[in-house]
DNA sequence: GTCTATAGGTGGATAGAC
DNA sequence: GTCTATCCACCTATAGAC
């Protein structure tokens, strides 16, 4: 019952946003009352730290397996855009950039976890990027650091963006082009062809 | 009166969003009563709606005297970039990309004024990249349209993200990282500094 | 765990006096 | 234009029975 509840709640802060929603709304659509609610989740800010911790790890058991899979550091990248493409086929923006646009209405430790799920994406996509530094795969600009904070940034923005226009296409587009940016090796350009491979690893 | 209703209301939504901010608040900072403000704005979505006029007014009057400003191509990006950037200095979201979060549960004419501004920078960004392009200070990779469309993706994301750290360093550095994506000129990279020139035009 | 009932507060919005 | 007074729907949260 509390996945079910999670569920529910996370994609109405994904759609809605956090002030946009009640325990009401959630209460009709998942069939108990707001009194059970409470029971499970005290208060609406446990059920939203609940949310973000459970997010992050389904992100980070997607990054896990991207790493496991033996891919080259370009496949990787275009895997990590994927998990953000796949929320916006579902019309909704990151929990975590939707979170972030109300952040000073949150509670402390809600938005301490915010920050914990930038730092692991960062984290990763450093060790990404500089792995494919040290196999030759891509010759950075600047720090790996900050083409990893861009990449969030961007596609953060991308989301954004795309669903005022209910246009993926526009997600696409600045997608392929950033990826095309970061992995650029001096004179060659990176592949200017649109990442579009299917059955990638999916996130809620 | 309706002048400094609308900053207040600006002020709150760009911090706490559409959703987070409420007619007593404003009430409490411009010191008249909530009746008071239903004079001026019937409805809250009415208050919103001369809201996103009004930052789409003084946006594009920045835009207008950036592009009469006879800059180059370079300057203009960067002064477009710094408008996003004195945003950020007073903690703020860019007010339309924090509508954009809670799009969904706007009415309909602020949905339709929100693309109308999205539209509007795009247009703007586009004629400056191909006019570089024609006078050959920039030689895109791909269409100035798709240039223009995640130039304002990534710095809408930029600034979501910063504000969860309340580091404008994130900010600078996304923003000069994008540009110089944006500027190289096939092997030669764009100018690698930081985007630092002093008195830009701002906005609100 | 789930329910009914309700508390105590705030939301956007209106009527009508001044 | 601004006020007081008020409406009523909705909010988060709790008490206590089953």
């Amino acid at each position: 019952m509390p996945q079910r509840i999670l569920d529910v709640a996370e994609r109405l802060i994904q759609t809605r946003g956090f002030n946009g929603f009640s325990y009401a709304d959630v209460s009709a659509a998942v069939g108990i009352t707001k009194a059970s609610l409470h029971y499970h989740f005290p208060s609406k800010g446990d059920l939203g730290l609940s949310l973000i911790r459970r997010y992050q790890h389904s992100f980070g058991d997607a990054l896990d397996s991207l790493s496991a899979s033996g891919r080259d550091t370009r496949a990787m990248l275009r895997g990590y855009v994927e998990l953000y493409g796949s929320v916006l086929r579902k019309n909704r923006m990151c929990l975590c950039g939707m979170l972030a646009a109300e952040q000073s209405t949150l509670p402390v430790p809600m938005q301490r976890a915010l920050r914990a799920f930038f730092d692991s994406n960062e984290r990763w996509l450093v060790g990404v990027l500089e792995a494919g530094q040290r196999t030759g795969a891509l010759r950075l600009r600047g720090s790996a650091r900050d083409d990893a904070r861009l990449l969030v940034a961007a596609l953060e923005g991308a989301l954004l963006v795309a669903r005022s226009y209910d246009d993926a296409g526009r997600f696409e587009a600045a997608a392929a082009r950033i990826l095309d940016a970061i992995e650029a090796v001096d004179g060659r350009p990176g592949s200017a062809r649109r990442a579009r491979e299917p059955g990638r690893p999916s996130v809620t």
